[in-house]
DNA sequence: ATGGATTTGTCCGTATGTATG
DNA sequence: CCATACATACGGACAAATCCA
């Protein structure tokens, strides 16, 4: 642990005084940074030196690069973790499993914890019912025509937790959605063969959260993970 | 119109390929990777590209450089995502406290969730239950003397996740832990005034999941995590 | 629509501090 | 103490992308 401080307080100090200039004259995200060579001026230090804090603070999402346009405080999000996360489940070929079972039970988890507090902002109407309906909907469609959901799948696990207030709980969820979906193509695991129960499971967590179930969504909320974990498991037998 | 779509897929970017070179050469952590100068040459661009790949992937823990003596690959921890989240929970005197509130939110869900996984693999004796026993008498026995036990809290919680295996879920819990005492002090937040009870609640968590209790547990987590509870709520109502 | 100004991306060369033997 | 190998830092130069008049 005292290595962790040592390495902390080495890090490089031109990315920390860039963060604290941020902090001092209050940007916020989407806000126009200085150029690099005025940063220079500033700091005092070479354009290699800014650059190389700026790509830092680039990978952190702090800061967003456009080229020949400018640099901007950025979002802040959690792209960073994801792709840590994918590489580190690539890494090893049978790492890769493991990690995916890692990822699915946190996701398990986040879901069953805090279905309390999605189920009580839900039923009290303050998700967008509309909208939410309308990527059940699709997601059925699509898994009537054995197509898949991605898009309307992430989206709707996203715009759900987005009703708890918790904008670090709606990341933390598409964040691990992203790495799942990252993940899975790298194994060999064929498609849950029921793709549609997997669509009518988000419609059943939807109508229990809008009902005020907190019960029936926790057992949407397993069913919804069920043809997955199935694949998981019958995969991890196999080897 | 040609032009337009080869500028987009122009995405070839150094931190990937040596991403790759990782993957093809079936590198592990702690691995020698080639010095800048072959890097360089298999990878066809100068110094500068390789440095600022380098720096990318340093920050998100994939490689680590030690200063004069070479670059490794890296543990592939999520301490980027504690840097980028405490910077979000600095970013604004007000968005701070919600941030931390979020964060001790999802600390809450997981240490919920997760409370079955941990209190059945602690039972079965697949946790260090002896280190455990001395991070609570440390944390008691500092709290009697009114001093704080920080570096033992963090232990305590991460060696008890780390008896289930997942290794995801405890590198989860580490990070929001940092991400929590990062931000503590920046806030005028006081010390929870009972930290002695913060102190003992660690101790009936243990003793809990050593005795297969898992509702125990529960209670044992909830009281923990009381008092800061508490100081929130006061200093959200105070404004 | 064309050109000029601004800004980031890449490259080169050099010098310095650090760890190893 | 010296020699080697390495990462770190600096400054200048040119290319490429974007924006605006």
């Amino acid at each position: 642990m005292a290595d962790r401080n040592a390495s902390r307080m080495r890090r490089s100090t031109t990315a920390d005084q860039i963060k604290q200039l941020i902090l001092t004259r209050d940007l916020k995200p989407g806000d126009l940074l200085p150029t690099e060579a005025e940063l220079c001026e500033t700091l005092g230090v070479s354009r290699s030196s800014v650059r190389e804090a700026m790509r830092t603070l680039a990978t952190l999402d702090i800061v967003e690069v456009r080229y020949g346009h400018g640099t901007f405080v950025g979002g802040m999000s959690l792209d960073p973790m994801v792709e840590a996360l994918v590489f580190r489940g690539v890494l090893s070929p049978d790492g890769s499993m493991e990690a995916l079972r890692e990822v699915v039970e946190v996701r398990v988890a986040l879901d069953l914890a805090l279905a309390e507090l999605v189920v009580e902002r839900t039923h009290a109407g303050e998700a967008d019912a509309d909208a939410l309906r309308a990527l059940v909907a699709e997601m059925v469609q699509r898994a009537e025509r054995g197509e898949s959901f991605l898009e309307a799948d992430r989206a709707f696990h996203t715009k759900l937790f987005a009703a708890t207030g918790n904008r670090l709980a709606e990341q933390l969820v598409g964040a691990f959605w992203d790495v799942h979906t990252a993940v899975i193509p790298l194994l060999e695991i064929p498609m849950p063969d029921d793709i549609r129960q997997t669509a009518v499971a988000h419609g059943e967590m939807l109508d229990a959260a809008l009902a005020g179930d907190v019960e029936a969504y926790r057992r949407a909320v397993v069913a919804h993970y069920g043809p997955l974990q199935r694949s998981l498991a019958a995969e991890a037998s196999r080897r």
